[in-house]
DNA sequence: CTCCATAAGTCTGTAATAAAGACTTAATAC
DNA sequence: GTATTAAGTCTTTATTACAGACTTATGGAG
């Protein structure tokens, strides 16, 4: 019984927002990029319902961002695949606006060391030559 | 009637995510980042019913997302804030991800041209030294 | 090999949310 | 003022979510 099928938009954020845009996808990839991996230990963080979370974690994989491994059993673990690691980029930038309007006054979000020793720099959207593209440069919406 | 009430979650994805986790929020952002402003243009556009568009538009502007114009009556406009023109990384990083992820083999994005004639690069992830960070830097998602 | 503990998943009854579309209210054009 | 239409509400039906008990299968201890 597979329980996702693939939109058929044109747009990709009407095809990324089937898989994503729902009450816990966005979390369950949040522990996922913590590293918890079994079915009980998503349980355990989140509070969803074991109905649900089967269900999720399904379609997740139906949608090619996490691995069921073994493919046929119980005792599974779900892994990030090499799409869902590519979803990092989307997932912070997401984070930082959060950190950043969400908040009240006053908070300053968790210091983040890197492997090296520096924090992570808001992301930004440049052009191939490096210049900053803002959000009123319509065009670049058009599907 | 609020239809809205913010998030406590410590986690700045936990709070995004009530936000934006849903069927319809990314899609109401995407159009409004291509200028739609009115809610029977949203309906136009969207296959969404008026109920939950009322209900959704009015999640938006209390999350300090969109910005209703005038805040009272009938006719109104709804516009991104700063707050909603800020999640314009973040949309964009979904975008290249489902071009990259969500689109058969041999799937090229529409061109997309900037007002300085060149092509938006893909977003990174960067230290503030300039130096690229890795989903499984897993120091990052320490909450 | 057998049995046990437990991880993963299903099932059931109830509650919340969404869909479709008719109906209502109010703002603007004339 | 009246007509038009944008915005929103209401009602019914359908879908999805929830809590929690129950079932199934797997890996380990002996």
């Amino acid at each position: 019984m597979r329980s996702f099928t693939s939109s058929r938009s044109p747009c990709p954020i009407g095809r990324a927002s089937r898989i994503l845009g729902d009450r816990w996808s966005l979390l369950i990839l949040r522990e996922a990029f913590l590293g918890v991996n079994r079915f009980e230990d998503f349980l355990d963080r989140l509070p969803i319902s074991r109905a649900v979370l089967t269900a999720r974690l399904r379609m997740l994989a139906d949608a090619g961002v996490l691995v069921r491994d073994p493919p046929r059993s119980k005792r599974a673990t779900y892994t990030l695949t090499e799409a869902g690691c590519d979803l990092f980029p989307m997932l912070t930038a997401l984070r930082q606006w959060g950190d950043r309007w969400l908040f009240e006054n006053g908070h300053t979000p968790l210091p983040i060391h890197t492997r090296f020793g520096e924090d992570v720099a808001p992301i930004m959207v440049l052009t191939t030559g490096g210049k900053p593209v803002v959000a009123n440069d319509r065009i670049l919406w058009d599907d």
